[in-house]
DNA sequence: TGTCATGTGTACTATATAGTACACAATTTA
DNA sequence: TAAATTGTGTACTATATAGTACACATGACA
């Protein structure tokens, strides 16, 4: 098993679908576009690249159709999920310090922090 | 002294940017639309709210102008700052879990961890 | 008192965002 | 083999975003 990780969100949608449509008819372009909400030409079009990915509502019905993480395929999208947003919104300079802080910390530092704060040890 | 917390942007910007005016006269809304790069008119108009905050330059030209934090101003117009979502987006598991562990945490609880971050104590 | 600067009303504008609607050829399925 | 389903090309559309351009009345000032 390998990782593609060069790849916009349409690819990356049009694989994850596929591999489900292999197993079950029910993951066609024209199904999935209806149960999300969309016109399945829509659906095709984002799925190749041919307009930019949709809506943020839009991206979190396809997380949940396809199994997939919201806010991963939000940020392929060029996204950032608005409760977030709002979050960072509500004390901005607390926020925006913290997080320039961590950009350049290894993964495990924010793991740890994020266990550290929902374990109480503060 | 006495804090207004119930402001828009607008209002906000009118009130700092006429308290520079009382003791500078540079401070007019021609010449400081001059400065940061809009027409008067539509200065005019952000400041009494007839349209909505302009854009993510123009209110980071705007902080820099008032001597105002360009994240407090950005989340007043309900923005959050694109170098902090750029941050996000590479890795959006990570810093969602760890902001919505953080949304209901006091000030200071978060103020320690960046101080924390920032002098290596990981 | 003339001119210079000031704030604002009105009327546009260009580009981006987020899609819909329909037709059609190819493939699948019953 | 007829009917149903599929993926996609083409042509639109509505709303939001981010402003500009100009005119005008008012007030400051030299």
């Amino acid at each position: 098993m390998y990782y593609i990780v060069h790849m916009t969100f349409g690819e990356y949608i049009r694989e994850h679908r596929e591999a489900l449509k292999a197993e079950d008819r029910r993951f066609s372009v024209r199904q999935v576009a209806q149960r999300i909400g969309v016109e399945p030409a829509y659906l095709s079009k984002i799925e190749r690249g041919d307009v930019a990915p949709p809506s943020e509502a839009k991206i979190r019905a396809l997380a949940d159709e396809l199994n997939e993480d919201a806010d991963m395929l939000l940020a392929m999208a060029g996204k950032v999920s608005s409760d977030l947003q709002e979050i960072i919104r509500k004390r901005p300079q607390l926020f925006a310090d913290l997080i320039r802080q961590l950009k350049t910390m290894p993964d495990n530092s924010i793991l740890r922090i994020a266990r550290d704060v929902r374990d109480g040890d503060w």
